[in-house]
DNA sequence: CGGTCCTTTGACACAGGTCAAGTAATGTGG
DNA sequence: CCACATTACTTGACCTGTGTCAAAGGACCG
């Protein structure tokens, strides 16, 4: 059985990769060579539009790596585990990233979705030959990988040095910076995913998240709304704090 | 005064966008596609080759990013900073890998050689003009790419989720794998770099990194040679405690 | 309205950090 | 060739930030 539904042709699956949304700083470099009609239309003829529930697995580590995806909406998940069940979130995709590039045979992590998720599904063989036909899209790629490293790079910067509190004033001013580029407000924060999640992705436990984020709202630094929505109050005193001042 | 000397025309600056070598597994990809004559010619026509001393700065965090590198001998160590002065190493590159690809105005980590090295440079803007008349270069930047960040996700796994033990253990064997590859023993492993910077690798302080080796000496795991040579006594015990079993 | 899941909070433990001292290897000037 | 820095590494004693274990709300749901 299907893991997700699927609906083709695309109702309106707007990849990343046909036209890149100028509010992302990506796209910023992408913006180099939009692609023409033609080349528009057969990047969609190769591409499927696919929903899929909260929680539901997108695909496994070790899985044969047969398609590419770009996130068109809601939230999605990738992490590596360890035999004994440890595991390492290893990024929190939003509409405009891309999941499943590799060049093993086998996806390198697992991916799953934190809300109701659309995606856009290509076959990595069809996307490869693509490639070849037009080298646009390669530089497309090229840029966000370089991108995606950079990001990669500051994380391991915060696991292997940042404490617990710089760790998760880091993650709500990453979560802000990601709204904004994407055109939302940067205020009060949306966490899409749950303190289990955001520990994984820090490298803590959810006690320690939890008793930092109560620690943060005493010192007037933010305010809970809720248990997925934070208030910045003072944000140059987070963005201080998180640079490691 | 320039930081490092120059020669040009290049010696024999091996560049690995000109010829892939076949012992490296990133190449197994690249191989895709090697340069005909001309491709090679026009690539040799940007590069310069460049020696480089011991613990001399290559480029650093911010600078503006004028050039792209590619190692061709020695080794070298890439890293942030914290204000405060807490380091991150976030790469230590061998000859094959590359340095510096980036899609901002500016370098996104500094660099420095750990021992004599050489190197072969590509003014950027040259190269970029390159990749739109040579495709496959962009192919191969990409495949690198693509590798880089999947060895990224395993380093935020140690970083995040393992133990000092762990780390270690899981350190020594990454650098006989990257032996390995480029066709030397896997058993007595050469550390080209000091504690401390194995120590900023992992996450680690250098005591920790001191006590866990005379740790895995003690229990009969490893033998010292010296400080910088690491004999793996038993590499499927290793193998277990790295992988988390 | 009882059950399940998520989050928060508290008490305590411990891995790894900090501080300090000792040792070994290498270089340097006399 | 020898005093003597200098630098890198190791080892010990102690401390602390974060993990572990346990329990108590809350929110949601059948």
């Amino acid at each position: 059985m299907s893991r997700f539904s699927v609906t083709k042709p695309p109702a309106r699956c707007a990849s990343e990769l046909v036209s890149p949304c100028n509010t992302c700083e990506v796209r910023d470099f992408a913006a180099c060579a939009p692609l023409n009609p033609d080349e528009q239309r057969r990047l969609a003829s190769i591409m499927t539009s696919v929903e899929i529930a909260p929680h539901q697995p997108i695909f496994d580590e070790a899985d044969p790596a047969e398609h590419v995806y770009n996130v068109t909406g809601g939230a999605v998940k990738i992490y590596k585990l360890l035999p004994d069940g440890r595991r390492q979130i290893t990024g929190f995709l939003l509409p405009g990233d891309f999941l499943g590039l590799t060049h093993k045979e086998a996806y390198a992590y697992s991916a799953e979705a934190l809300g109701p998720t659309r995606l856009c599904r290509f076959p990595r063989r069809k996307l490869e030959n693509l490639l070849d036909e037009i080298p646009k899209l390669e530089q497309r790629l090229l840029g966000m990988a370089s991108h995606e490293l950079a990001a990669a790079q500051d994380q391991m910067m915060l696991l292997g040095r940042k404490s617990a509190k710089e760790r998760v004033v880091s993650f709500l001013l990453m979560m802000s910076n990601g709204a904004v580029r994407r055109g939302k407000l940067a205020d009060p924060v949306t966490l899409p995913m749950n303190r289990s999640d955001i520990a994984d992705y820090l490298g803590l436990t959810i006690e320690t998240v939890s008793r930092t984020f109560t620690q943060l709202r005493t010192q007037k630094l933010i305010e809970l709304l809720d248990e997925k929505q934070v208030r910045l109050l003072k944000p140059e005193a987070l963005r201080e704090i998180a640079t490691g001042f």
